[in-house]
DNA sequence: CGGTGTCCATATAATTATGTATAGCTATGC
DNA sequence: GCATAGCTATACATAATTATATGGACACCG
């Protein structure tokens, strides 16, 4: 180990290994294909190892490579991290933050929040990750993540919303066509919503209501915005929050008294940025929208 | 933004900080003082805020900048992973392993582990970091932690090893002169070597011999290596672990039946490592030395 | 089959960053 | 009170890095 390799050359690999060619890596950073190509040829030396295969139509990245990613991807957000931190001034609500989410929540839930918060604090950018697969925060990939499901992590300040309802849905004129089902039983007749792979509160389902067991699905996603766009569109019955259709008078929450699923969430941010006021205020102002929000969605069942 | 600072800028920012001169930086990093001063003045630039106060004798970190700190270090912790990974040949047990541990285990009991490792695996270099402040196998700043607390992290490959026994010990020379307590409230007129503050197990043993609480101690230290020194100088009587004194015949066990404390012991590292075979052959040699260590606690008391 | 667009590699020129040398400041010790 | 040793800031020459320009390879398409 001669000398440390510049971390500037771990900034064009990782660019390098998204986009898969040096002239692809060099436009996202504002370089030149010859500079990257450099830096490329400067770490393969330094680490006494092959990172790519060239080819004219592009770099391969060998196995050596892949293996390096997830620790050029941790630089990256850790440098993303950094700056966002010491772009936003200390005393003022100012900067960018940036708030992890599922689809779902991202989507349907936090707009009109963010739209309040950054109508209170106009220096605020926020960044939204709407996204099912989990980002850490405890690697700082995001500032402040609402969550399904408790965060473990010690070092995370947590706090628990409360219960969004979850129950079955439908379109009126579906409804109008099929019939209004009045037991959990009658179901099985319908033409269902479902879910194509298991996730946590899909399990809880099926515990609680081992009849979902049998029933037979005429459409099946993945994706959860699908699946509520399924039901808006008529296509059938599914589940989805309650909060969520109420805007739309032609939907329809069904078999409200038999079926319920309690979808617990949490908002919690990294213990150490809690002295952030941009996070701060945006942690706030989280926990005070998806209060109200679940407030709403209770409202509409009575 | 207009555009991102090159990550080398952090790398002089850290250094900076960790030795609180540009001069110093420069040393370390092997450039010169106006070439850090530039980075340093770039940083700034590029972040809007003030990093340091400049004096004649040398840098002092505004508060932006020790918020700072923890993302830089990541950065330093993570390129050094990077680094390890990508220098080990991914077929061969070559490269640099780094091993998190106690100090007590670090010092006294892994060593011969490690020259056995070596001994069998010459290409392999080990980086011991014998501490008790815990380093985080998720940051990757250790390769594979030796633990006496179960690690909770999801993503961790963890192999409990068992109970290393602790019990009391002293030195030939204390006992002739002071006599050799034959039951646990005998221990009351001796002279007691005691910790500072407390830890997991000391809590412990607090509850599982409530009498802890009334002795008096002629020595405390909340250094474990000085406790173990304190013993072999024949200060007093001692808790370590039994395994540690069998080697020297000078240094008795006493009160074996009536008092033992089981020292729970792991060994942890990252799941993405179990494929790279330095850190395989280390953990599974780690696992390996401990048991033995672990047996050869045992047969000592019989 | 030739045109077009993409890619990488290489040589050369322009730019940028770096090292050297020096001056000025502060603290410490004799 | 002066000498020494530490530090930072600045000016200037130099070395290193970068962009530019070009050539060759490959794939796609009419």
């Amino acid at each position: 180990m001669d000398t440390e390799p510049s971390w500037d050359f771990y900034r064009s690999f990782l660019t390098v290994l998204r986009h898969g060619s040096l002239s692809a890596a060099a436009r996202e950073l504002g370089l030149t294909q010859p500079t990257i190509g450099r830096h490329i040829d400067a770490l393969e030396e330094a680490v006494g190892a092959e990172l790519f295969i060239r080819s004219s139509n592009g770099l391969l990245p060998t196995d050596v490579a892949l293996d390096l990613q997830p620790y050029a991807e941790t630089l990256a957000t850790t440098a993303a991290a950094l700056l966002r931190t010491a772009s936003s001034r200390r005393d003022t609500v100012e900067g960018t933050v940036r708030i992890s989410a599922s689809e779902v929540m991202g989507i349907e839930v936090l707009p009109p929040i963010i739209a309040d918060l950054q109508e209170a604090y106009p220096g605020l950018q926020v960044e939204l990750s709407a996204s099912d697969t989990l980002e850490d925060l405890m690697n700082r990939e995001a500032d402040i993540a609402v969550r399904m499901a408790e965060p473990q992590q010690d070092a995370l300040l947590v706090r628990r919303i409360g219960d969004i309802p979850l129950g079955f849905h439908a379109h009126r004129h579906y409804l109008e066509r099929h019939g209004t089902p009045q037991t959990m039983s009658e179901l099985a007749g319908h033409r269902l919503i479902g879910f194509d792979r298991q996730t946590a509160y899909i399990r809880m389902m099926r515990k609680l209501y081992p009849l979902a067991d049998e029933l037979t699905y005429a459409f099946r996603t993945s994706n959860h915005l699908a699946h509520l766009a399924a039901i808006r569109a008529g296509i059938g019955i599914g589940i989805c929050q309650t909060g969520l259709v109420r805007p739309n008078p032609d939907l329809v929450h069904i078999l409200a008294e038999e079926f319920e699923i309690p979808l617990g969430t949490w908002v919690a941010m990294h213990e150490s940025l809690k002295t952030a006021p941009r996070c701060r205020v945006t942690f706030d102002a989280l926990v005070k929208g998806l209060l109200n929000y679940i407030r709403s969605c209770t409202e509409a069942r009575v």
